[in-house]
DNA sequence: TCTGGGGTCCTAGGACCC
DNA sequence: TCTGGGGTCCTAGGACCC
Protein backbone atom coordinates (compact mmCIF):
# COMPACT_ATOMS: atom_id res chain seq x y z
CA UNK A 1 0.00 0.00 0.00
CA UNK A 2 1.38 3.22 -0.97
CA UNK A 3 2.48 5.53 1.58
CA UNK A 4 -1.14 7.54 3.03
CA UNK A 5 -3.51 5.64 1.36
CA UNK A 6 -6.20 4.28 3.28
CA UNK A 7 -7.60 0.75 3.84
CA UNK A 8 -11.17 0.83 3.12
CA UNK A 9 -13.15 1.98 6.46
CA UNK A 10 -16.56 2.89 4.90
CA UNK A 11 -17.70 2.89 8.38
CA UNK A 12 -14.76 3.41 10.77
CA UNK A 13 -15.48 0.60 13.80
CA UNK A 14 -15.67 3.68 16.65
CA UNK A 15 -16.29 1.35 19.62
CA UNK A 16 -12.32 -0.17 18.82
CA UNK A 17 -12.83 -3.28 20.27
CA UNK A 18 -11.15 -4.96 17.69
CA UNK A 19 -7.55 -3.31 16.80
CA UNK A 20 -6.47 -5.24 13.81
CA UNK A 21 -2.76 -4.18 13.79
CA UNK A 22 0.37 -4.60 16.51
CA UNK A 23 3.07 -1.51 16.19
CA UNK A 24 5.84 -1.11 18.44
CA UNK A 25 7.80 2.59 18.59
CA UNK A 26 11.20 1.49 19.85
CA UNK A 27 12.88 4.71 21.06
CA UNK A 28 16.10 5.31 22.71
CA UNK A 29 16.18 7.08 25.95
CA UNK A 30 17.92 10.16 25.70
CA UNK A 31 19.90 8.38 22.78
CA UNK A 32 23.39 10.83 21.93
CA UNK A 33 23.52 11.00 26.51
CA UNK A 34 23.26 7.33 26.69
CA UNK A 35 25.99 6.83 24.05
CA UNK A 36 28.37 8.67 25.63
CA UNK A 37 27.55 6.69 28.84
CA UNK A 38 28.61 3.23 27.20
CA UNK A 39 31.70 4.31 27.27
CA UNK A 40 31.98 6.31 30.32
CA UNK A 41 30.33 4.59 32.77
CA UNK A 42 31.14 6.90 35.62
CA UNK A 43 28.53 9.17 33.83
CA UNK A 44 25.51 6.93 34.88
CA UNK A 45 23.56 8.81 37.35
CA UNK A 46 25.20 12.30 36.91
CA UNK A 47 23.28 15.12 34.78
CA UNK A 48 24.90 15.13 31.23
CA UNK A 49 24.06 17.19 27.83
CA UNK A 50 25.22 16.94 24.32
CA UNK A 51 25.73 19.94 22.35
CA UNK A 52 25.22 20.78 18.68
CA UNK A 53 27.90 21.55 16.40
CA UNK A 54 30.28 24.21 17.69
CA UNK A 55 29.05 23.54 21.20
CA UNK A 56 25.79 26.14 19.92
CA UNK A 57 22.91 24.64 21.68
CA UNK A 58 21.63 21.68 23.96
CA UNK A 59 20.76 18.62 21.71
CA UNK A 60 20.30 15.85 24.28
CA UNK A 61 19.72 16.11 27.76
CA UNK A 62 19.62 13.18 30.14
CA UNK A 63 16.96 12.73 32.95
CA UNK A 64 18.93 14.48 35.55
CA UNK A 65 19.08 17.68 33.36
CA UNK A 66 15.34 17.65 31.90
CA UNK A 67 14.51 17.71 35.33
CA UNK A 68 16.63 20.91 35.99
CA UNK A 69 13.92 22.31 33.44
CA UNK A 70 16.83 22.82 30.65
CA UNK A 71 14.51 22.80 26.97
CA UNK A 72 15.74 21.10 24.07
CA UNK A 73 17.74 23.40 21.57
CA UNK A 74 18.24 26.35 23.93
CA UNK A 75 21.49 28.18 23.47
CA UNK A 76 24.44 26.88 25.91
CA UNK A 77 26.08 29.93 26.71
CA UNK A 78 22.17 30.65 28.48
CA UNK A 79 22.52 27.69 30.67
CA UNK A 80 25.80 27.64 31.28
CA UNK A 81 25.80 29.21 34.82
CA UNK A 82 22.89 26.71 35.81
CA UNK A 83 25.15 23.98 34.63
CA UNK A 84 28.09 24.76 36.90
CA UNK A 85 26.61 24.92 39.38
CA UNK A 86 24.49 21.37 39.21
CA UNK A 87 27.95 20.21 37.99
CA UNK A 88 26.75 19.17 34.52
CA UNK A 89 29.08 17.21 32.10
CA UNK A 90 28.97 18.60 29.04
CA UNK A 91 29.88 17.14 25.69
CA UNK A 92 30.30 18.29 22.42
CA UNK A 93 28.65 16.29 20.13
CA UNK A 94 30.40 12.87 17.91
CA UNK A 95 27.70 12.21 15.12
CA UNK A 96 30.41 9.40 13.91
CA UNK A 97 30.11 7.60 17.18
CA UNK A 98 26.34 7.76 17.60
CA UNK A 99 25.72 6.64 14.12
CA UNK A 100 27.48 3.70 14.81
CA UNK A 101 25.55 3.15 18.14
CA UNK A 102 22.83 3.68 16.15
CA UNK A 103 23.70 1.04 13.17
CA UNK A 104 23.87 -1.77 16.36
CA UNK A 105 20.52 -0.71 17.97
CA UNK A 106 19.16 -1.35 14.52
CA UNK A 107 20.99 -4.70 13.98
CA UNK A 108 20.15 -5.79 16.94
CA UNK A 109 16.32 -5.21 16.58
CA UNK A 110 16.58 -6.19 13.04
CA UNK A 111 17.61 -9.92 14.52
CA UNK A 112 14.23 -9.91 16.85
CA UNK A 113 11.56 -8.81 14.58
CA UNK A 114 11.48 -9.62 11.11
CA UNK A 115 9.48 -6.39 10.10
CA UNK A 116 10.75 -3.75 10.94
CA UNK A 117 11.04 0.44 9.93
CA UNK A 118 14.24 2.45 10.85
CA UNK A 119 12.34 5.64 11.57
CA UNK A 120 15.49 7.80 12.68
CA UNK A 121 18.60 7.51 14.37
CA UNK A 122 17.17 6.43 17.35
CA UNK A 123 13.76 5.19 17.00
CA UNK A 124 12.64 1.79 15.12
CA UNK A 125 8.96 0.75 14.27
CA UNK A 126 8.62 -3.14 14.41
CA UNK A 127 5.42 -4.97 13.39
CA UNK A 128 4.11 -7.13 16.42
CA UNK A 129 1.25 -8.38 14.94
CA UNK A 130 0.56 -11.81 15.16
CA UNK A 131 2.71 -11.79 18.07
CA UNK A 132 1.40 -13.93 21.20
CA UNK A 133 2.55 -11.49 24.31
CA UNK A 134 3.51 -8.62 23.11
CA UNK A 135 4.64 -7.27 26.52
CA UNK A 136 6.35 -9.92 27.50
CA UNK A 137 8.38 -9.72 23.73
CA UNK A 138 8.69 -6.10 24.43
CA UNK A 139 10.40 -7.22 27.48
CA UNK A 140 12.64 -9.50 26.00
CA UNK A 141 13.49 -6.92 23.06
CA UNK A 142 14.29 -4.45 26.43
CA UNK A 143 16.77 -6.62 28.41
CA UNK A 144 18.43 -8.01 24.85
CA UNK A 145 19.31 -3.97 23.39
CA UNK A 146 20.23 -3.22 26.70
CA UNK A 147 22.62 -6.26 27.02
CA UNK A 148 24.30 -5.95 23.40
CA UNK A 149 24.32 -2.24 23.23
CA UNK A 150 24.09 -0.71 26.86
CA UNK A 151 21.62 1.66 25.14
CA UNK A 152 18.40 1.80 27.13
CA UNK A 153 15.08 1.95 25.29
CA UNK A 154 11.69 2.71 26.05
CA UNK A 155 8.66 0.80 23.53
CA UNK A 156 5.51 1.66 22.74
CA UNK A 157 2.68 -0.59 21.15
CA UNK A 158 -0.19 0.18 19.88
CA UNK A 159 -2.94 -0.75 17.02
CA UNK A 160 -1.20 2.26 14.48
CA UNK A 161 2.27 4.19 14.00
CA UNK A 162 0.23 7.22 15.63
CA UNK A 163 -0.92 5.32 19.04
CA UNK A 164 2.27 3.51 19.48
CA UNK A 165 3.83 6.75 19.28
CA UNK A 166 1.59 8.23 22.21
CA UNK A 167 2.13 4.16 24.31
CA UNK A 168 5.70 5.59 23.75
CA UNK A 169 5.27 8.63 25.01
CA UNK A 170 3.40 7.50 28.74
CA UNK A 171 6.38 4.94 28.73
CA UNK A 172 9.00 7.07 28.96
CA UNK A 173 7.31 9.34 31.66
CA UNK A 174 7.11 6.93 33.36
CA UNK A 175 10.42 6.99 34.70
CA UNK A 176 9.93 3.97 37.33
CA UNK A 177 7.99 2.10 35.61
CA UNK A 178 9.23 -1.07 33.42
CA UNK A 179 9.71 1.62 29.91
CA UNK A 180 6.82 -0.73 28.21
CA UNK A 181 3.33 0.42 27.72
CA UNK A 182 0.32 -0.57 25.52
CA UNK A 183 -2.74 1.00 24.46
CA UNK A 184 -5.73 -1.09 24.45
CA UNK A 185 -9.30 -0.34 23.97
CA UNK A 186 -10.39 1.02 27.06
CA UNK A 187 -11.72 3.30 29.56
CA UNK A 188 -7.34 3.90 29.99
CA UNK A 189 -7.35 4.69 26.16
CA UNK A 190 -9.76 7.50 26.44
CA UNK A 191 -8.38 9.07 29.69
CA UNK A 192 -5.07 9.09 28.04
CA UNK A 193 -6.38 10.92 24.58
CA UNK A 194 -8.48 13.01 26.56
CA UNK A 195 -5.20 14.31 28.47
CA UNK A 196 -3.22 14.60 25.63
CA UNK A 197 -3.23 18.22 24.08
CA UNK A 198 -3.27 17.95 20.23
CA UNK A 199 -0.13 19.90 20.08
CA UNK A 200 1.48 16.26 21.39
CA UNK A 201 0.04 14.42 18.63
CA UNK A 202 3.23 13.19 16.09
CA UNK A 203 2.25 15.37 12.84
CA UNK A 204 0.63 18.20 14.77
CA UNK A 205 3.15 21.31 15.17
CA UNK A 206 1.93 24.63 16.90
CA UNK A 207 0.62 25.93 13.67
CA UNK A 208 -1.98 23.29 13.02
CA UNK A 209 -3.08 23.00 16.96
CA UNK A 210 -3.41 26.67 16.34
CA UNK A 211 -5.79 26.19 14.21
CA UNK A 212 -7.12 23.34 15.82
CA UNK A 213 -7.98 25.52 19.04
CA UNK A 214 -9.53 27.83 17.09
CA UNK A 215 -12.52 25.84 16.72
CA UNK A 216 -12.99 24.17 20.20
CA UNK A 217 -10.77 20.84 19.30
CA UNK A 218 -7.99 20.47 22.14
CA UNK A 219 -7.25 17.38 22.98
CA UNK A 220 -6.52 14.05 21.00
CA UNK A 221 -9.76 12.87 22.30
CA UNK A 222 -11.51 15.63 20.82
CA UNK A 223 -10.04 15.52 17.12
CA UNK A 224 -10.40 11.36 17.43
CA UNK A 225 -14.32 11.66 17.96
CA UNK A 226 -14.55 14.80 15.38
CA UNK A 227 -16.19 14.23 12.18
CA UNK A 228 -14.77 13.25 8.79
CA UNK A 229 -15.89 16.05 7.04
CA UNK A 230 -15.00 18.34 9.26
CA UNK A 231 -11.59 17.53 9.90
CA UNK A 232 -11.05 17.26 6.19
CA UNK A 233 -11.80 20.99 6.34
CA UNK A 234 -9.82 21.78 8.60
CA UNK A 235 -6.48 20.30 8.05
CA UNK A 236 -6.89 18.03 4.57
CA UNK A 237 -6.00 14.53 3.91
CA UNK A 238 -3.38 14.85 6.80
CA UNK A 239 -6.06 15.70 9.36
CA UNK A 240 -7.63 12.55 8.07
CA UNK A 241 -4.94 10.16 8.64
CA UNK A 242 -4.33 11.37 11.75
CA UNK A 243 -7.96 10.86 13.25
CA UNK A 244 -7.69 7.42 11.69
CA UNK A 245 -4.38 6.08 13.23
CA UNK A 246 -5.83 7.50 16.29
CA UNK A 247 -8.73 5.30 16.18
CA UNK A 248 -6.74 2.24 15.61
CA UNK A 249 -7.04 2.46 11.96
CA UNK A 250 -3.63 1.93 10.95
CA UNK A 251 -3.14 3.97 7.76
CA UNK A 252 0.58 4.40 8.00
CA UNK A 253 2.49 1.25 6.80
CA UNK A 254 6.10 0.15 7.44
CA UNK A 255 8.58 1.48 5.05
CA UNK A 256 11.05 -1.56 5.40
CA UNK A 257 13.14 -0.46 2.30
CA UNK A 258 14.52 3.38 3.52
CA UNK A 259 13.34 5.32 0.07
CA UNK A 260 16.33 7.41 -1.98
CA UNK A 261 16.95 10.54 -0.67
CA UNK A 262 15.04 13.14 -2.52
CA UNK A 263 17.61 16.30 -1.46
CA UNK A 264 20.82 16.15 0.51
CA UNK A 265 22.18 19.13 2.26
CA UNK A 266 24.99 19.41 3.51
CA UNK A 267 26.09 23.06 5.44
CA UNK A 268 27.75 24.17 8.57
CA UNK A 269 27.80 27.01 11.25
CA UNK A 270 31.32 27.95 11.56
CA UNK A 271 32.88 28.03 14.77
CA UNK A 272 34.74 30.89 14.16
CA UNK A 273 33.42 33.66 11.23
CA UNK A 274 35.13 33.53 7.65
CA UNK A 275 35.62 36.26 5.98
CA UNK A 276 37.58 35.65 2.97
CA UNK A 277 36.54 33.48 -0.13
CA UNK A 278 39.46 30.96 0.40
CA UNK A 279 37.85 30.08 3.24
CA UNK A 280 34.49 30.06 1.73
CA UNK A 281 35.80 27.76 -1.00
CA UNK A 282 37.51 25.24 1.14
CA UNK A 283 34.63 24.94 3.10
CA UNK A 284 32.13 24.58 0.38
CA UNK A 285 34.72 21.81 -1.22
CA UNK A 286 34.11 19.86 2.20
CA UNK A 287 30.55 20.03 1.81
CA UNK A 288 30.65 18.48 -1.90
CA UNK A 289 33.14 15.65 -1.39
CA UNK A 290 30.55 15.01 1.44
CA UNK A 291 27.47 15.19 -0.23
CA UNK A 292 28.73 13.55 -3.50
CA UNK A 293 29.85 10.24 -1.09
CA UNK A 294 26.06 10.83 0.37
CA UNK A 295 24.76 10.65 -3.44
CA UNK A 296 26.96 7.61 -4.36
CA UNK A 297 26.40 5.52 -1.56
CA UNK A 298 22.82 5.51 -2.44
CA UNK A 299 23.01 5.14 -5.90
CA UNK A 300 21.72 8.15 -7.21
CA UNK A 301 22.84 11.75 -9.37
CA UNK A 302 21.78 14.74 -8.66
CA UNK A 303 20.64 17.82 -11.54
CA UNK A 304 20.76 21.22 -9.54
CA UNK A 305 22.92 22.22 -7.01
CA UNK A 306 22.35 24.84 -4.63
CA UNK A 307 25.04 26.75 -2.85
CA UNK A 308 24.49 29.56 -0.18
CA UNK A 309 26.23 31.53 2.28
CA UNK A 310 24.91 33.83 4.97
CA UNK A 311 26.49 36.07 8.27
CA UNK A 312 24.67 35.53 11.26
CA UNK A 313 21.05 36.56 12.08
CA UNK A 314 21.82 37.49 15.22
CA UNK A 315 23.31 40.60 16.66
CA UNK A 316 23.85 44.51 15.23
CA UNK A 317 26.68 43.29 12.30
CA UNK A 318 26.07 43.77 8.76
CA UNK A 319 23.92 40.95 7.36
CA UNK A 320 24.46 39.40 3.92
CA UNK A 321 22.19 36.23 2.57
CA UNK A 322 22.84 34.67 -0.72
CA UNK A 323 22.81 31.88 -2.81
CA UNK A 324 22.65 30.55 -6.64
CA UNK A 325 20.88 27.47 -7.88
CA UNK A 326 22.86 25.79 -10.67
CA UNK A 327 21.18 23.37 -13.19
CA UNK A 328 23.39 20.62 -14.45
CA UNK A 329 23.91 19.89 -18.14
CA UNK A 330 23.70 16.34 -16.93
CA UNK A 331 23.32 14.78 -13.37
CA UNK A 332 26.22 14.23 -11.51
CA UNK A 333 27.46 12.24 -8.85
CA UNK A 334 31.10 13.09 -9.12
CA UNK A 335 33.00 15.01 -6.96
CA UNK A 336 34.71 17.50 -9.17
CA UNK A 337 31.82 18.23 -11.75
CA UNK A 338 29.77 18.79 -9.00
CA UNK A 339 32.44 21.26 -7.23
CA UNK A 340 33.19 23.41 -10.50
CA UNK A 341 29.93 24.41 -10.44
CA UNK A 342 29.39 25.27 -6.97
CA UNK A 343 32.89 27.04 -6.76
CA UNK A 344 31.66 29.16 -9.60
CA UNK A 345 28.35 29.84 -7.78
CA UNK A 346 29.94 30.55 -5.00
CA UNK A 347 32.43 33.13 -6.62
CA UNK A 348 29.31 34.83 -7.92
CA UNK A 349 27.40 35.23 -4.81
CA UNK A 350 30.70 36.23 -2.77
CA UNK A 351 31.11 39.64 -1.39
CA UNK A 352 33.78 40.67 0.34
CA UNK A 353 33.91 42.50 3.88
CA UNK A 354 31.30 40.42 5.82
CA UNK A 355 31.69 37.78 8.22
CA UNK A 356 30.12 34.97 7.24
CA UNK A 357 28.72 32.30 9.64
CA UNK A 358 27.58 29.83 7.48
CA UNK A 359 27.27 28.09 4.47
CA UNK A 360 26.12 24.86 2.51
CA UNK A 361 24.95 23.20 -0.51
CA UNK A 362 21.74 21.14 -1.40
CA UNK A 363 21.31 18.61 -3.67
CA UNK A 364 18.33 18.32 -5.59
CA UNK A 365 16.68 16.64 -8.46
CA UNK A 366 18.27 13.45 -7.87
CA UNK A 367 17.60 10.39 -10.19
CA UNK A 368 19.26 7.16 -9.90
CA UNK A 369 22.50 7.05 -11.88
CA UNK A 370 21.75 4.62 -14.03
CA UNK A 371 19.29 7.26 -16.03
CA UNK A 372 21.71 9.42 -16.44
CA UNK A 373 23.10 7.55 -19.65
CA UNK A 374 19.74 7.85 -21.06
CA UNK A 375 19.14 11.54 -19.87
CA UNK A 376 22.67 12.55 -21.78
CA UNK A 377 21.14 10.79 -24.88
CA UNK A 378 18.09 12.79 -24.78
CA UNK A 379 19.78 15.95 -24.67
CA UNK A 380 22.56 15.65 -26.99
CA UNK A 381 20.12 14.02 -29.32
CA UNK A 382 22.30 11.16 -29.59
CA UNK A 383 20.54 7.61 -30.24
CA UNK A 384 21.17 5.49 -27.04
CA UNK A 385 23.56 2.74 -27.20
CA UNK A 386 26.14 5.23 -28.93
CA UNK A 387 28.03 6.22 -26.28
CA UNK A 388 29.90 9.43 -25.47
CA UNK A 389 33.88 9.43 -24.95
CA UNK A 390 35.04 10.67 -21.97
CA UNK A 391 36.68 13.28 -23.73
CA UNK A 392 33.53 14.21 -25.70
CA UNK A 393 31.92 14.71 -22.18
CA UNK A 394 35.06 16.67 -21.00
CA UNK A 395 34.81 19.18 -23.61
CA UNK A 396 31.61 19.57 -23.56
CA UNK A 397 31.60 20.31 -20.02
CA UNK A 398 34.36 22.80 -20.53
CA UNK A 399 32.18 24.73 -23.00
CA UNK A 400 29.27 25.40 -20.64
CA UNK A 401 31.98 26.60 -17.84
CA UNK A 402 33.24 28.69 -20.35
CA UNK A 403 29.50 30.13 -21.09
CA UNK A 404 28.53 30.75 -17.83
CA UNK A 405 32.08 32.64 -17.33
CA UNK A 406 31.58 35.38 -19.83
CA UNK A 407 26.99 35.17 -20.67
CA UNK A 408 26.11 35.60 -16.31
CA UNK A 409 26.91 39.51 -15.84
CA UNK A 410 26.31 41.14 -12.31
CA UNK A 411 24.91 39.12 -9.60
CA UNK A 412 21.23 41.41 -8.89
CA UNK A 413 20.16 37.90 -7.33
CA UNK A 414 18.51 35.66 -6.14
CA UNK A 415 17.46 32.69 -5.23
CA UNK A 416 16.18 31.42 -1.92
CA UNK A 417 14.33 28.44 -0.93
CA UNK A 418 11.85 28.69 1.99
CA UNK A 419 13.95 27.41 4.30
CA UNK A 420 16.30 30.41 4.21
CA UNK A 421 13.99 32.89 3.32
CA UNK A 422 12.64 31.94 6.52
CA UNK A 423 15.46 32.42 8.77
CA UNK A 424 16.10 35.84 7.40
CA UNK A 425 13.08 37.36 7.36
CA UNK A 426 12.88 36.53 11.30
CA UNK A 427 15.63 39.49 10.93
CA UNK A 428 14.02 42.60 12.08
CA UNK A 429 14.49 45.61 10.65
CA UNK A 430 16.75 44.15 8.06
CA UNK A 431 16.33 45.40 4.18
CA UNK A 432 15.89 41.79 2.80
CA UNK A 433 17.94 41.03 -0.49
CA UNK A 434 15.45 40.68 -3.54
CA UNK A 435 14.20 37.24 -3.79
CA UNK A 436 13.25 34.63 -6.33
CA UNK A 437 12.35 31.16 -6.24
CA UNK A 438 11.76 30.48 -9.71
CA UNK A 439 15.35 29.30 -10.47
CA UNK A 440 14.46 29.45 -13.88
CA UNK A 441 14.53 33.07 -14.27
CA UNK A 442 18.45 33.33 -13.25
CA UNK A 443 20.33 34.81 -15.31
CA UNK A 444 23.48 32.10 -15.00
CA UNK A 445 20.57 29.25 -14.99
CA UNK A 446 19.21 30.55 -18.43
CA UNK A 447 22.97 30.53 -19.52
CA UNK A 448 23.56 26.68 -18.58
CA UNK A 449 20.02 25.52 -20.14
CA UNK A 450 20.53 24.61 -23.93
C1' DT B 1 31.50 36.61 23.04
C1' DC B 2 28.30 32.32 22.40
C1' DT B 3 21.97 30.46 19.00
C1' DG B 4 22.29 22.68 15.11
C1' DG B 5 21.80 19.95 10.95
C1' DG B 6 19.19 17.06 8.04
C1' DG B 7 15.13 15.62 6.17
C1' DT B 8 9.70 14.66 4.40
C1' DC B 9 4.91 15.51 2.89
C1' DC B 10 0.92 18.31 1.39
C1' DT B 11 -1.44 21.85 -1.25
C1' DA B 12 -2.66 25.92 -3.93
C1' DG B 13 -2.29 27.84 -8.09
C1' DG B 14 -0.33 28.52 -12.67
C1' DA B 15 0.82 26.53 -17.20
C1' DC B 16 -0.56 23.76 -20.59
C1' DC B 17 -3.34 20.56 -23.36
C1' DC B 18 -7.44 19.01 -25.67
C1' DT C 1 -20.45 40.81 -29.25
C1' DC C 2 -20.23 36.54 -26.89
C1' DT C 3 -14.91 33.83 -24.68
C1' DG C 4 -15.48 26.44 -21.75
C1' DG C 5 -14.08 23.19 -18.71
C1' DG C 6 -11.72 19.28 -17.20
C1' DG C 7 -7.39 16.97 -16.48
C1' DT C 8 -2.46 16.80 -15.53
C1' DC C 9 1.98 18.38 -14.38
C1' DC C 10 5.05 21.42 -11.99
C1' DT C 11 6.60 24.67 -8.54
C1' DA C 12 6.88 27.29 -4.37
C1' DG C 13 5.99 27.53 0.09
C1' DG C 14 4.09 26.04 4.46
C1' DA C 15 4.17 22.71 8.00
C1' DC C 16 6.10 18.98 10.35
C1' DC C 17 9.67 15.56 12.25
C1' DC C 18 14.07 13.94 14.91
Amino acid sequence: MPRGAFSDHSSPDMSLTAFSKRIALVDCNNFYVSCERVFQPDLQGVPVAVLSNNDGCIIARSNEVKALGVKMGVPYFQVRPLFERHHVRVFSSNFALYGDMSQRVMSTLARLSPDFEIYSIDECFLDMTGFGEPLEYAKEIRSTVKRWTGIGVSIGIGPSKTLAKVANKLAKKDQTGPGIRMLEPGDELEETLSALPVEGIWGIGKSLARRLKRRKIHSALNLRDASDRRITRILGALGQRIVYELRGISCLSLEEQPPAKQTICTSRSFARSVRTLEGLQEAISTFVSRAAEKLRSQGSAAGVLTVYIMTSHFGESSKYYNSLVLELPVPSCITHELLNYALIGLHRIYKKGYDYKKAGILLSNIVPSGSIQRDLFDRLGEPAGVSESPRRRGERLMKTLDRINTEFGSDTLIYASSDLRKGWRTVRGHQSPRFTTNWRELPLVKALLP
